[in-house]
DNA sequence: AGCACGCCGACT
DNA sequence: GTCGGCGTGCTC
């Protein structure tokens, strides 16, 4: 306790000079030598003396907890001063206490040097970095500035970001050297980006060094965009060469590419299209199937500057790509892009942030257009990339739908459970080719309702939700949890309600008795398809498992309307307008004799955007009802979830911005965050909403709320989310 | 978050 | 008179 910069810790022999103890300080001494001894018969370096150049080390230590969200300064020891730059992983003596001005206790903890100081501002001595782990400077000054970003937009610890965004060290991977950069590839021809009236401008900007921001979306099918240039043959992913081009436009103009995918295969389907265009070397894809060293190989040619542009599912939206120049989401509705752990980002947001930081171009594309690109586009931060109407129609396959009610009145579409019309459409495709039927996922299951009129099924006691509980699907009221085995319907007297969701399994039996010489493959949980050859087939898949076919499917049967948009969830239209596009762009063009027969009300809007093949004013419409309701993305929310007494204390510590609304708290179903396998409390959720523009504060109130909390111990901790995605 | 210090009840 | 409850505060 002085002001030079650094006393250090006192050497070994100190203890010595002690001053003869006090009766008081008997008990004192006799741990002072039982330490001694500890430490004589394990022996210690003797610590080194603090390097003269810039003698502070301002490190990050690597714990979650919210309340130490601070950095702490050490003292360089000269043996570490050259290697202890900036961003470097390091590991310090954390939590010691000071005895008889010694560091005692306190554990190695793991950490990143942020910056390298003339003094500290921290009045006490610092204690001497211990052990500094490679010269990799893993946590680069951009890279450390979005964490914080992040952080603090989802009112979660730097600690917690830093974990999602720097890989796990790699011994082997580190020591060997990255590859030599490429030169900067040529300019691309823009492919099927021609498609697009503006498409090619696009493409030019990017290839200038512009920043263009674009709203894609993506036209179904196209060819894969090869070398060849707009059409070769059919199929499929034109969107996956588009992308490509992109990168490859960016690439050009010597700046870097980051491209985030919802899945695996999605990124598969990029990284070839990359490697057809540029060749090998120019990108690098991360996914987790590559395994942690080879992850971490790849990351470090990126972190490097060895590889300038990067393809991957969610964990990649950290990725260190020097120069950013673009940043591409695709699929953005897809949940998947959402981190499961905290303080859960969304790719999208992320790279958004990290457009904004850099000043890069941002290209959000999809098949379906999220309300949130809609709300980027209704304020003009970006602007529309989309076909004509012409082209849409030439690209599209034929979209017709069918009543629910429509009853099978032929022995093969009954057996097959399909209606009639479906049944005559798959069974005409089957000569042409692979015909996709998509299912509901098990665990799928929306509220119930009765089978004839769609009444929600209510309790008779509390009028609470019915559901089906136990092995042996109980009808059981979810709120007093009374079971009614006897429900009929108070409005049409019907007592059958509809929801056991078919597995896919057994829906694939079923369609292979009614058709019994074509071949049934099933893709879904447990066994993912990525491709099925072009041939006559019944692929049976649950929404996001559908395999590309190589011709494009013929025809696509899409039996899961009632459960995707009986979601009791804000967003079940924007969702399964996306899941019926996703599976709709793999079928053949309206030209090619592509069909897709959708069993929903043709009444509803999602259909409707369906069989017009109109994301974009469907999720124009949806923006401005949100806009109306004030739901997100347009209003901002975060949901806090607890214990009853939990929640009421937070809500108690917070300080809301101005014009906060707190709706709730309502029950809900455990299970949620934690594998608590004990007694399963009562949980509440509130959700709290602020105007547009007011996010930033929320999150910051949030914290210092939850901070406050942690501190106090006045409750059990809550959790938060930001933007949560399940909102009722 | 850990972890230790510190000030009030039931026991040898 | 002690052992131990967990309230409070700190960690460079």
């Amino acid at each position: 306790m002085n002001g030079t910069p650094d006393p250090g810790p006192p050497g070994p022999g100190s203890a010595a000079a002690d001053p003869a103890p006090t009766a008081g300080e008997q008990l004192e001494l006799v741990r002072l030598e039982l330490k001694k001894a500890r430490s004589r018969a394990k022996p210690r370096v003797s610590p080194k003396a603090t390097t003269r150049h810039l003698p502070v080390a301002r490190v990050v230590v690597n714990k979650g907890a919210l309340v130490i969200d601070q950095f702490f300064d050490y003292s360089v020891p000269v043996d570490l001063d050259e290697i202890a730059q900036p961003g470097v992983r390091v590991r310090v003596r954390f939590g010691a206490r000071m005895v008889d001005g010694r560091r005692e206790g306190g554990g190695l903890i793991d950490g990143f040097v942020v910056a390298r100081l003339e003094r500290s501002d921290y009045p006490g001595s610092l204690a001497p970095l211990s052990q500094v782990l490679s010269a990799e400077r893993v946590l680069s000054p951009e890279l450390l500035r979005l964490c914080r970003a992040v952080a603090d937009r989802y009112a979660g610890s730097l600690a917690d970001v830093l974990q999602l965004a720097v890989p796990p060290k790699r011994n082997r991977a580190e020591a060997e050297p990255s590859p030599e950069p490429l030169p900067a590839p040529a300019r691309p021809e823009p492919g099927s980006w021609a498609r697009y009236p503006l498409g090619e401008a696009f493409l030019a900007a990017l290839g200038d060094g512009e920043s263009p921001r674009a709203v894609w979306a993506a036209l179904p099918g196209g060819g894969w965009g090869g070398a060849g240039g707009a059409d070769a043959g059919w199929v499929g992913a034109g969107w996956a060469g588009e992308l490509a081009r992109a990168v490859a436009a960016t690439l050009a103009s010597g700046r870097g590419a980051l491209v985030v995918l919802p899945e695996g295969r999605a990124v598969a389907q990029l990284d070839l299209a990359l490697l057809e265009l540029l060749g090998a070397g120019r990108h690098v894809a991360l996914t987790a199937e590559h395994g942690p060293e080879e992850r971490y190989r790849r990351w470090l040619a990126l972190s490097r500057g060895s590889v300038r542009a990067v393809v991957g599912t969610r964990a990649a939206m950290f990725a260190p790509v020097a120069d950013l120049g673009l940043v591409a989401v695709w699929d953005d509705g897809d949940d998947r892009l959402s981190d499961l752990n905290a303080p859960f980002p969304h790719a999208r947001d992320v790279l958004l942030l990290r457009a904004v930081e850099a000043g890069a171009a941002v290209l959000i594309g999809g098949l379906a257009v999220t309300v949130e690109s809609a709300q980027l586009l209704h304020t003009g931060w970006a602007r529309p990339l989309v076909g004509e109407r012409s082209e849409v129609r030439r690209a599209a396959p034929l979209v017709r739908t069918v009543s629910e009610r429509d009853q099978a009145n032929d022995a093969g579409a009954r057996a097959a459970r399909l209606p009639s019309h479906a049944w005559s459409v798959a069974r005409e495709a089957l000569a042409r080719g692979p015909v996709l039927v998509q299912v509901p996922r098990r665990g799928y299951v929306p509220r119930l309702a009765c089978v004839r009129c769609r009444e929600r099924a209510r309790c008779r006691h509390c009028a609470g939700p019915l559901e089906l509980r136990g092995a042996e699907d109980a009808l059981c009221c979810d709120w007093c949890g009374r079971s009614d085995p006897d429900w009929r319907c108070p409005e049409c007297g019907a007592d059958r309600l509809r929801a056991q969701v078919v597995g896919a399994r057994r829906t694939a039996e079923e369609l292979g008795r009614a058709f019994p010489l074509v071949p049934v493959r099933t893709s879904g949980r447990g066994e993912v398809l990525a491709t099925v050859p072009d041939a006559p087939a019944l692929v049976v898949a649950t929404p996001g498992a559908e395999p590309v076919a190589e011709g494009g499917y013929a025809a696509a049967l899409l039996l899961d309307g009632w459960a995707l948009l009986g979601r009791p969830d804000l967003r079940a239209g924007e969702d399964t307008l996306r899941r019926w596009l996703n599976a709709a762009g793999l079928v053949r063009s309206r030209e090619q004799g592509g069909s897709v027969v959708v069993v929903a009300d043709e009444g509803l809007r999602p259909v409707q955007a369906l069989v017009r093949w109109d994301p974009s004013g469907f999720a124009g419409t949806e923006r401005e009802e949100r806009a109306e309701l004030h739901f997100p993305p347009v209003s901002r929310m975060a949901s806090v979830t607890g214990t009853p007494a939990s929640v009421q204390d937070l809500l108690s510590l917070i300080r809301l911005p101005a014009g906060a609304d707190v709706l709730g708290p309502v029950a809900v179903r455990g299970g949620g965050g934690r594998a608590d396998a004990g007694e399963r409390e009562e949980q509440e959720r509130v959700l709290l909403r602020v105007d547009p523009g007011r996010g930033a504060e929320l999150a910051t109130a949030l914290k210092a709320a939850q901070v406050a909390q942690l501190v106090r111990r006045s409750a059990e901790p809550v959790r938060v989310r930001i933007d949560p995605l399940d909102i009722g």
